[in-house]
DNA sequence: TATTAGCACTCGCTCATCATGAGTGCTAAC
DNA sequence: GTTAGCACTCATGATGAGCGAGTGCTAATA
């Protein structure tokens, strides 16, 4: 068990480290005059935190640096999670912009959160669970060629082009995209695979001819790629932290955020609330030396969406939990008001 | 003027800088022995070069590397345009998977150009000169907003969320889609504000009791943001260049980067054939010590859009010229078959 | 006259050495 | 339990020697 000077002494380390990264010594602290014990008590509570696995030493004279362990505790009982609720108002603003559409709007927020904090931000969805089916438009482009445009009612627009097959008849296809405006109104995106295969297949089959080769077709136009959208915002804000100096550190990182897929799996295991992965925790190799917070966002008890934040393991973990629930709360409000207008 | 063998000189000195980065003095040329001279003979020949401005040094008893004027010498005279057509068949590649979407196709032609070059490749366009509208849908969302879709004859899709003022009538909106999808119909982009701002509005006058309020929305519909689309692929190739291990220049970089609109206008003003602007001669600060390399794909005599390679001035220009030439080749031809069959 | 050999000189690199200072652990005194 | 004192450690930065790849210049050679 730790001791209240114990306590504080971690708490200087961390709060010193977040600020200068560089490792700090018992006189050093002493002298900051926070706490009115001479340099060797420190010194010896020190050298009990470093036995506890609290702190770590660079080399054998450095000065001490927190280790994950460290920051664990920091993170876990240190920091009251600061439930004075700092409204930011940081939705309001971008709506007030005259924005409407909810993507901008999330990108938006994301470039905000980058730019507020100085670390790389993440936002996951709104996810497609509420996202509803609105309508479906088919315009032809050439004799064989058109493009497909679903409609949600959120007002996200996915396209797709594709070659109208030879063989299909242009009163067919219109026949078709009727049939399935009619079936698939206000169906959850997520289940319109099924009901494609089972309802609609059955409606296809009577009215429209070749329905084998039309169904086949609708099947590659309602994949969707990614049930997840992902926005980022301030990438290059790493470059700006001393911890990444290294050149091959800034590369691999650039290459993971490339990867989109390998970055929606990292974020989207959150569960409720705020979560904190620290270094080693984290799954990813590319990211051992970072932290990553996450708070999700919600829409009527489900969770609809995560708001992450990627920056070295030396973070302003105070700053930041506030800021991502704050956030999270405004984003949940949003997407009730959302909702109640879009349902 | 040059002597053969300075030229030689001057050619291997670039070769062998853009090969390793590095310094090169007279003795190491002479031994590699491409040509049957001394060292002292090179050393000669190497301090008239300097002095004539082709080489230069790093320090005073260092070896040479090209200066600017160096390459752009052997840009203008040594490297022969190397008509011999290497196929490279890269966009057939690309259609065989199956795209028919023309921003998909680009996208992939970019990232391909940047692995195959390992620089960063930025292709604009195609550009919408030829491109002409198609259609336009407006799909209520709820009571009072509703999102605008505009398709043009190349499968391209813009869209736009909106809030319906309260005041229009449900009437209104659909007469006047009408109005504009009659009057609209094979306009080239381009023209929409001109069209929008006669013969529409007159029409609006007539036929739409607020005509005001809906021809100043439909302003910002068809307001289009960026004329030109932007397609990258490869940035974080420059991360691998040794003249690059320097963060600031990272930095300044990845930030000119991600500003779009300073990208389009360094790039934009290309002219016929292949283009190189070596290191000054660029406009913008962040790649003074870049060269830039672009190409023009055409479409009817008139240019559609631009390839670029952006790399260190130690750049391989021979092949990534003969590169570009035959991808502009290629894009020329895929567009021409392709306005045959959308027109 | 063009080329080459020879030589003194330059300068960036690498490596070792050294002093400095911020840090430590330990012991003994308060 | 706290503090003072002391010997010790180690990263860091400055200094300098040695190396080697390079230069310019001059004189000899083909």
């Amino acid at each position: 068990m730790l001791t209240e000077r114990q306590l504080m002494i971690l708490q200087i380390v961390i709060d010193d480290f977040i600020d200068s990264a560089r490792p700090i010594g018992s006189r050093a602290i002493s002298k900051k005059g926070q706490i009115p014990y001479s340099a060797a008590t420190i010194r010896n509570d020190m050298a009990d935190l470093e036995e506890m696995g609290y702190l770590e030493k660079t080399h054998s004279s450095s000065g001490r640096i927190p280790s994950e362990k460290g920051y664990r505790h920091y993170v876990d009982h240190v920091i009251v999670p600061s439930v004075k609720e700092s409204k930011l108002n940081i939705m309001k603003h971008i709506i007030n912009d005259g924005f409407v559409e909810l993507e901008q709007m999330v990108q938006k927020t994301a470039e905000i959160l980058s730019d507020l904090t100085s670390y790389t931000s993440i936002i996951l969805g709104p996810e497609i669970f509420e996202t509803k089916f609105k309508q479906l438009e088919i315009v032809p482009l050439s004799q064989h060629t058109a493009v497909a445009i679903l409609i949600t009612n959120t007002g996200h627009v996915e396209h797709r082009s594709f070659s109208v097959p030879h063989e299909m008849d242009p009163a067919d296809l219109e026949k078709m995209v009727n049939i399935l405006n009619d079936q698939l109104h206000g169906v959850p995106l997520l289940q319109l695979q099924e009901i494609l295969n089972t309802e609609v297949l059955a409606l296809l089959k009577k009215y429209v001819q070749d329905f084998e080769k039309a169904h086949s077709y609708l099947k590659t136009f309602f994949f969707i790629e990614q049930p997840v959208k992902m926005y980022i915002g301030g990438i290059s804000n790493i470059l700006r932290q001393p911890e990444f100096r290294d050149i091959d550190k800034i590369h691999s990182f650039y290459t993971m955020m490339e990867n989109e897929e390998e970055l929606i799996n990292l974020i989207n295991r959150s569960q409720d609330g705020i979560h904190v992965t620290i270094g080693n925790e984290n799954k990813l190799d590319a990211i051992k030396d970072f932290s990553l917070i996450t708070a999700s966002y919600w829409l009527n008890e489900e969770q609809t969406g995560t708001i992450a934040l990627l920056g070295p393991t030396r973070m302003e973990y105070r700053k930041v939990i506030t800021l991502l629930n704050a956030l999270s709360n405004e984003m949940t409000e949003l997407l009730y008001v959302w909702y109640q207008e879009n349902k």
